[in-house]
DNA sequence: CGGTACCGTTAGTGAACGTTAACTACTCCC
DNA sequence: GGGAGTAGTTAACGTTCACTAACGGTACCG
C-alpha cells in the first residue's frame, strides 16, 4: 500500500476538504474557518496557501477540467495511434469517465455547480476546457454513430454526463454492491443510451420490443480492462 | 386553450421568479432584494408573501417533487387500469418526466441541488416524495427488465433521471432543432440506457455484474408519509 | 546570537445579508 | 367618513462572512 503520497502537503489537503465541503453545502454555504477547521487550523490560515476562497474553487475546477481533458486526449490519441474502431475508443472515453466520477464525486458534483461562482477569467478558462472535452466526445461518437447529426451527438454527449454524473446521488443507502459493479453497470447504461439515441425514433406508439439492435457496431469486449 | 392563469398573482410570480435566480446563481447566492426587484417590488415586500427566503425554496422543492409523483402516480395508476404492458407504463414516466425536464428546467437544477439548504422538517418530506417517486419508476423497470436486481434498477432510475435532467446543460448555444425533436432524443437515450443496464454485462470480461443476490437486506422500508 | 522565511494565531474591519420595525397608500365595506 | 385589511415603502438591526493586520513561534543558516 502506500501507493505514493508521501506528504499530503497542507495545500493538497485544503483543497481536498475544500472539495468536500463545497460540494456537500455549496460555495456560498462554507465558511473559510470551516474549511481551515476541517485541515486543522483556523480560519484565516488559509491565506498562507491561497489568495482568497474563490481561488480554492477556481484551482479545483480547472484541475477537474484539466484532467479530464487530459485524460480524453490520451485515450482517443493512444485509441487512434492503435489503429482501434471508434467503438473501443468510445468505450474507453467512458470508462474513464467513470473513474473518475466514482474515484472523485466531489470534483464531479462542483464541476457543473459551482462553475458561476468563478470569475469571468477563470469561468471562461474552465468552460473551455469542458467544451474542448465535450468535442473530443462529440467526435468519437460521430465516427460511431455516423447518423446522429452534430447538434444531436452533442446533445447526447451531455446527456450521457448527466447519467454518469449521476453517482452521487446514489451513494446514500446501501447502494450498489461494489465499485466494480458499479462502473460496469454505469458502462452499459451510457453505451446502451447512445445505441438508443442512434436508433431510429420511428417506434410506433411506444410499443418498443426492440431488441433489433442495429448495426451495433460494438461487438467490443465491453470495459475490457485496457489499463 | 387559457386554461386558467388570469391572475400571475404575485405569489406565483415571486416564485417563478425565485425559482430562476435560486437556478442561475445558487439559493446563497441570490438576495431576498434580487429576487424582489425581478418581480417589481424591493427587499423586504417579499415578506408579506412568504415567512421568509427559505419558505420559497421549501415551496418550489415540495411542489415540484409533490408533482414528479402525482404525475408518475397517474401514470402508472392509467397504464396498469387500462392494462398496458410494463414497457408502455415506463414509456410513459419516462415522457412525463421529460416534460417536465424541458417545462421547468430552472426547478429540476434546484431539485437535485438545493435540497440540502432546507430546514429538517421540509428536507425530510421533499426527501420523502422523490423516493416514493423513485421506488414507482424502480417498481416499473423491475417489470420490464426482471434480470435487474432491486439496487441495480434503483441505480438505472437514478442514472437517467441524471440523464433526463441534463438539459439545463445544453440550453446555452445553438441546441437542438426544436422541443419537439429534443424530447425525442431523450426519450431514445433513456430507452437505450435502459435497455443496456439490462443487456448481461457478460461481454468477456468476466466480471460478473449480476450479484446473487447474498445479502437481502436492501430493507426499503417504506417509510411512506413523511408528515 | 541574528536574520529570514514560513506557518500559524487572535482581533478587527467593512460589507452583505436576512429579517424586523415603523410608516404610507389603496381598496373594500358598513 | 371611518375602520380594517392588503401590499408596499425606507430605515435600521444583528449576524455572518471574507479578508486584513499585527503578532508569535519554529526551523534553517550564517
Amino acid at each position: 500500500m502506500s501507493t505514493q503520497a508521501p506528504a499530503p502537503s497542507r495545500r493538497e489537503q485544503i483543497l481536498k476538504e475544500a472539495a468536500r465541503l463545497f460540494a456537500e453545502r455549496g460555495f456560498h454555504g462554507v465558511g473559510v474557518d470551516e474549511i481551515g477547521a476541517a485541515v486543522g487550523i483556523s480560519g484565516p490560515g488559509l491565506y498562507r496557501h491561497f489568495p482568497g476562497k474563490e481561488a480554492m474553487l477556481a484551482e479545483l475546477l480547472v484541475g477537474i477540467s484539466g484532467r479530464l481533458l487530459t485524460g480524453g486526449k490520451r485515450r482517443t490519441a493512444e485509441g487512434e495511434g492503435a489503429g482501434r474502431a471508434p467503438a473501443e475508443v468510445l468505450d474507453s472515453l467512458v470508462e474513464g469517465h467513470i473513474d473518475f466520477a466514482l474515484d472523485d464525486r466531489p470534483l464531479i458534483i462542483l464541476h457543473d455547480r459551482e462553475l458561476d461562482r468563478l470569475r469571468d477569467t477563470d469561468r471562461k478558462l474552465v468552460r473551455s476546457l469542458q467544451r474542448q472535452y465535450v468535442e473530443l466526445w462529440v467526435e468519437v461518437v460521430r465516427k460511431v454513430y455516423p447518423r446522429l447529426a452534430e447538434a444531436e451527438a452533442r446533445a447526447c454527449v451531455h446527456a450521457v454526463f448527466g447519467l454518469l454524473n449521476s453517482t452521487p446521488h446514489l451513494g446514500r443507502p446501501g447502494a450498489l454492491p461494489g465499485r466494480a459493479a458499479t462502473a460496469a453497470l454505469l458502462h452499459r447504461l451510457a453505451l446502451g443510451a447512445f445505441e438508443g439515441a442512434h436508433s431510429d425514433g420511428a417506434r410506433g406508439d411506444g410499443s418498443r420490443s426492440d431488441g433489433a439492435r442495429g448495426d451495433g457496431i460494438h461487438g467490443v469486449d465491453g470495459s475490457g480492462q485496457g489499463r
